[in-house]
DNA sequence: AATAGTATTATGTCCATACATAAAAAACTG
DNA sequence: CAGTTTTTTATGTATGGACATAATACTATT
């Protein structure tokens, strides 16, 4: 038995954490119930209930009311990526951010566009192609749509000094949406932009918001040859 | 004033996420202490900081002590990838799984991969690669580094039937790691495993997991043209 | 005016208790 | 024995009260 008494729910965590980790508690096994586990430790249940939460969230345990809580058998490893404005991205990286806007008009867009953003087939949307660059270099070009009828202001804006990508996440809410990171082969214009060789391998974001039922913006993020994403487990 | 009254965490969650969208809040503001929040709601000052806890681990709020709670001025989208068992993945999209070893065997590994598990230069590893398949075409190729002085029963595994990726997750515990995603251009080699014409720009997921202080696995995933890794925001 | 100490304040957390809820297990019923 | 209802049980959450902690604001001191 255990005479040490642990009265945060950090401390409660970290021992979980260790008897997981020791195989103490082997994947799949089902470990005591917060009342057990609260007399154990010598702490109130909520104590214990803040722990195992926190651990469920993170993809450790799988907990299911009556049938109890177990160490999940297959572990998913949560990544979280941190999406920022992509001025952010580049200065926390030390450099110097720069911004060029390409082209600006409102078009009617592809059908793989309006399909995708629900928009009449013949409605046109704002069409802003831009780069960013780092310390002068080439850092990502930036290919979006956006829907003026939900993005009211949106047509006043001319992109030209602050990028979509920055003046949206500031002014246009919305309530959900999807990202795809995928990698794609540069197209010669791509290429030119970026200043890299045609079919150089390009790291693609795609990424389509909402409010509500509307479609608020749908963007292609190209990251030159050699970009990473990384994160933590 | 509002006679509505918010009796759980969710509802408070809403009315706030509600009040941010609709520019009550703007990005930036302070919002009312969470006191004062409880006595509108009518809940008691738990239950609001349960909601106000959540949306700031979401990235939506910013809160410090004394200092108060605010919307957050450059919202961070957190994008959670549940990073699973490959044979899940593949099964969970419907498709049969397949898997094949493409070789084995006990290396002295490049110095890219010694020094970045922090091994000895000289020292050999278990280098295992192998092909993961959905429904008879190839999927993902692993390339895995594994360390046998931290993961001591892998030397006994063939990994010919079931996958290191598989096998290490439930036998290998780790207590942290990185993991990177990149799009690189196929080399001949990888091209032919994945019947793929060289060059095609691939996906690329790295990872390497520590237990404490030492390195247990390196590996490189590489999946086919087309490939897309999607979540929602 | 710079510095050190002190008060204030908003969030962070713990606790005991109570009730809600989902789901498994048991009891019941035709 | 299949299908339905009831009981049991572990997690989920709300509450009021208390104290902890970090960070700011204020005050006294040099």
């Amino acid at each position: 038995m255990n005479n040490t008494s642990f009265r945060n729910w950090q401390s409660v965590q970290e021992e979980v954490l260790r008897r997981i980790h020791a195989r103490v508690w082997k994947p799949g096994d089902l470990i005591p119930n917060e009342v057990d586990l609260a007399l154990e430790f010598g702490c109130a249940r909520t104590t214990v209930n803040r722990a195992l939460r926190s651990l469920a969230e993170s993809g450790l345990l799988d907990r299911r009311r009556k049938a109890g809580t177990r160490v999940a058998a297959q572990p998913v490893a949560k990544a979280t990526l941190d999406i920022t404005v992509i001025r952010m991205e580049v200065e926390g990286r030390g450099q110097k951010y720069g911004y060029q806007r390409i082209e600006r008009r409102e078009a009617v867009p592809p059908l793989a566009i309006s399909g995708s953003m629900k928009t009449h087939a013949t409605r046109s949307l704002l069409h802003v192609r831009a780069l960013h660059m780092a310390d002068d270099t080439p850092y990502a070009f930036e290919d979006r749509w956006i829907n003026p009828e939900v993005v009211r202001d949106g047509l006043a804006e001319s992109y030209e000094t602050v990028s979509a990508n920055e003046w949206l996440l500031k002014h246009a809410p919305y309530t959900h949406g999807e990202i795809a990171f995928s990698a794609i082969s540069a197209t010669s214009e791509e290429a030119k932009v970026l200043c890299c060789h045609q079919n150089s391998a390009l790291f693609a974001i795609d990424r389509l918001t909402w409010d509500g039922a509307s479609a608020v913006t749908k963007v292609r993020l190209l990251f030159g040859p050699g970009h990473q994403l990384r994160t933590n487990l």
